[in-house]
DNA sequence: GTCTTGGTTTAGACATAGTCTATTCACCGT
DNA sequence: ACGGTGAATAGACTATGTCTAAACCAAGAC
């Protein structure tokens, strides 16, 4: 399915802007912020505003195509990855990784007392270890 | 030992303002934000600047005796708890509660290939449960 | 007692993230 | 063409945080 008829199934009007926006959002590896949304997004078409990307990020969240997640200081990161996960951020760049939810089992938090928890997830912080090159 | 000795043994010099800041954060269950510890100091301190406030909050951080935690949008909040522990984040008021390192497990960080974890923590979001009330 | 000096505090400028408002714009049905 | 609806835009506004330059203060030297 194109991108125009998914956001037209979530009830989101296909515009210009907003394909622009969700083209690059919904295929994000980098947890991107909102400003990095924005300059990315005015390479393809420069004359977008600050507003119509912000809009469109909090309404792609709202219906439920993308998240936003806590993760970096000072601001809210942006997340095409919608089921639960886990996430790696490199100490020295601040870069952001996805852990798979079934590469880590938490235990215990089903018994705690007092709390009544709907969610949940790990965060890891570290180096990134350069990958052993791989024999061909 | 005194709140002005634990300053100097960590080469801090400890005049009235760190002394209000830190007497403050240092106790505080309730992962204050910079301006939450601000509006709190100046009920002792009224002339307190806001400068004063963020410097005195950062010294305690490079010193080690408080740490910054990511877990409110748009801002860091202060925890006096420096030891490793895992967090729950109640959704309906947006308050923070600590739960106890060994209070949950984690199991498969150290098998992540790639990544070199050094720390990692559990944040837990949902609603506080009201505490069954004890009898007596 | 006055002077000097280094560290501290202060007000305000500045930068960035994010929201809100009022105006303009684009697409439609008539 | 006209009118209405929703979207896009620029810019004002708020909040978090850093930085700078000036004022302040406590000690020590004379
Ligand atoms: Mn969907
Ligand atoms: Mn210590
Ligand atoms: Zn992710
Ligand atoms: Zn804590």
């Amino acid at each position: 399915m194109n991108l125009q008829d998914q956001l037209r199934e979530h009830g989101i009007q296909p515009t210009p802007q907003r394909l622009a926006v969700a083209a690059y959002v919904m295929h994000a590896r980098e947890h991107p912020t909102a400003d990095g949304v924005l300059e990315r997004v005015r390479k393809q078409c420069p004359t977008v505003s600050r507003a119509t990307v912000y809009n469109t990020l909090n309404l792609l969240v709202r219906k439920g195509l993308i998240r936003t997640q806590v993760l970096k200081e000072g601001t809210v990161v942006f997340d095409p990855h919608v089921e639960s996960h886990h996430h790696f951020i490199d100490t020295d760049t601040g870069s952001i990784y996805d852990i798979p939810w079934h590469a880590l089992t938490v235990s215990g938090h089903a018994t705690l007392r007092g709390f009544d928890v709907q969610e949940y997830q790990v965060i890891l912080r570290g180096k990134r270890r350069a990958a052993r090159p791989r024999r061909r």
